[in-house]
DNA sequence: CGCCAGGATACCC
DNA sequence: GGGTATCATGGC
């Protein structure tokens, strides 16, 4: 086990921004487990001398090779969030309630399924989506830190072969062939997700867009949260109406290459909080 | 019952 | 180029 002391990191604000779709809440509402890059994880968050402490289930190696940069321990938050113009209290009072939201550094393919799936559903709907999907086209580990059973994400040669009827039973609608077309053009080589952090993100988000069914919105949630470009911009219904706020392509104007990390205070609060006046 | 959900596409003019 | 009907599905 691990136990680390970090700013600007809150296991709930982070389960609840809708950035991941598998981290789920365990005993109390600061324990979480997580599955990423076919490991599990329990995260649980406490107040130790009045500082937050942050205990993992995982061996020092463990955290070291994966967690560490999966849950993006080594940007400097404080550093973004001083760029916010103290004159904007709607984003001020956005970051103070979500400080504890990082960008978390997922796979690019992971990402790509989920928000395929996500588009046009709550996010709760989507979460047992997925689950379900795991479960019969993932596979079945024992975690050996904590012993329990978990099943990996679905690689893209265990869902290329899926037919449309398998793919709806999950109860994916008419998002079924748009995840099998992904699955396919994901198990060759001509769509390597993983190399797409390697190449300009103009290049990805061309890419990720001539995917059927991949729009501009799942196209900047998965460069945001697959390739960690904190320049890219989900506009959904919530953050459409945050633009009518501020005034179309403001934010991004004003915040440029971190506009991903504001954007996701902005959702998280007017999620909670209803839009700004 | 109708409306909405971290939308995208095809088709219209 | 900009508008819009349509696409499944579950929760409210």
């Amino acid at each position: 086990m691990q136990t680390i002391f970090v700013e600007n990191f809150d296991v709930k604000q982070i389960a609840e921004s809708g950035q991941c779709f598998r981290w789920h809440q365990l005993e109390d509402e600061n324990a979480y487990s997580v599955v990423a890059f076919g490991k599990y994880l329990e995260i649980r968050q406490q107040k130790i001398d009045n500082k937050t402490a942050i205990s993992l289930s995982c061996t020092e190696e463990e955290f070291e090779s994966v967690w560490r940069k999966y849950l993006d321990l080594d940007t400097d938050y404080k550093k973004i969030a001083a760029l916010i113009d103290k004159t904007d209290s709607f984003l001020l009072n956005a970051y103070t309630e979500n400080d504890g939201i990082r960008i978390l550094q997922q796979q690019p393919w992971e990402m790509l399924i989920t928000f395929l799936i996500a588009q046009n559903i709550n996010i709760l709907r989507a979460q047992a989506i997925i689950e379900r999907m795991c479960e019969k086209y993932g596979r079945k580990f024992q975690d050996e830190n904590t012993g329990k059973w978990f099943y990996t994400f679905p690689e893209p040669t265990a869902m290329e072969s899926v037919s449309c009827t398998d793919m709806r039973a999950l109860g994916v609608g008419y998002r079924d062939s748009r995840l099998i077309n992904a699955a396919k053009i994901c198990s060759t080589p001509v769509v390597d997700m993983n190399a797409m952090r390697d190449i300009p993100s103009d290049t990805a988000r061309l890419i990720l867009t001539n995917i059927y069914g991949v729009g501009a919105k799942v196209a900047e949630c998965v460069s945001l949260f697959g390739l960690h470009n904190l320049e890219s911009y989900p506009v959904d219904t919530w953050v459409q109406k945050i633009e009518e706020h501020y005034g179309e392509g403001f934010l991004q104007h004003t915040y440029g290459e971190y506009v991903g990390v504001m954007q996701q205070y902005l959702f998280a609060y007017s999620r909670k909080h209803g839009l700004p006046v």
